[in-house]
DNA sequence: TTGACATGCAAGCAAGTACTTGCCTATTGT
DNA sequence: ACAATAGGCAAGTACTTGCTTGCATGTCAA
């Protein structure tokens, strides 16, 4: 998933998801061209919206010859679980044991 | 910033820097090895270093010869709030015009 | 002062990644 | 049926990236 978001095109493309759910691929190309002034082919966002979607942040929906996306934001939460803001107490000083590391 | 999570190794860092703030460069090095398995040379975990740092994942302190790191999670709520999680209201059916895109 | 220690700098290499190119399948409208 | 449309698959290529190697700088203890 943090692979997932290392592209900058990929993070557009989730924006995009934001300001409108439910779009096919032709028209969020369309949308990367004309509102970001990305020069993607259809080509290079499918390969983006598949690694997106193997990453659990976008959901897809078959519909005859369509195909809808749409963000999903759940796999975002264990980002801020993973590192939690540390509190007060723990920005204090600590007891800085051996530097070196030698001992681990 | 993005790209600075897309390493698990560098990933693995920062959960040491929250298990124990202020380590120097060394004593990252041998808990990575001893903790986690990771066979990281020296100037592999530095480099990692230099990145979380210039991405602002990363705080540093010169001491001497030594230089203590610590984390800075505050980076990560732009995460969380450049993607907010849809409300129901939000999920509910949209118009889908033209899913070709064409006139965008 | 001198040697050990902690870190920094830079060139080179191998693996990964984003993108293109070309062709293919499936669905829909006329 | 047939052409247009929406999307998929796969190999090749240029660029990025994580890592190594070797040396340099700065600090501290004896």
């Amino acid at each position: 998933m943090f692979k997932a978001l290392a592209d900058p095109t990929r993070r557009t493309i989730l924006d995009e998801l934001v300001d409108r759910d439910e779009q096919t691929l032709f028209e969020i190309c369309s949308r990367l061209i004309n509102k970001h002034g990305l020069s993607s082919s259809r080509q290079a966002v499918s390969q983006h919206l598949e690694i997106l979607e193997s990453a659990g942040l976008v959901r897809t929906r078959r519909e005859g010859r369509y195909k809808f996306h749409r963000i999903d934001t759940t796999p975002l939460d264990a980002i801020v679980t993973r590192w939690p803001p540390r509190s007060d107490s723990e920005t204090g000083i600590e007891p800085a044991p051996d530097p070196t590391g030698n001992d681990r």
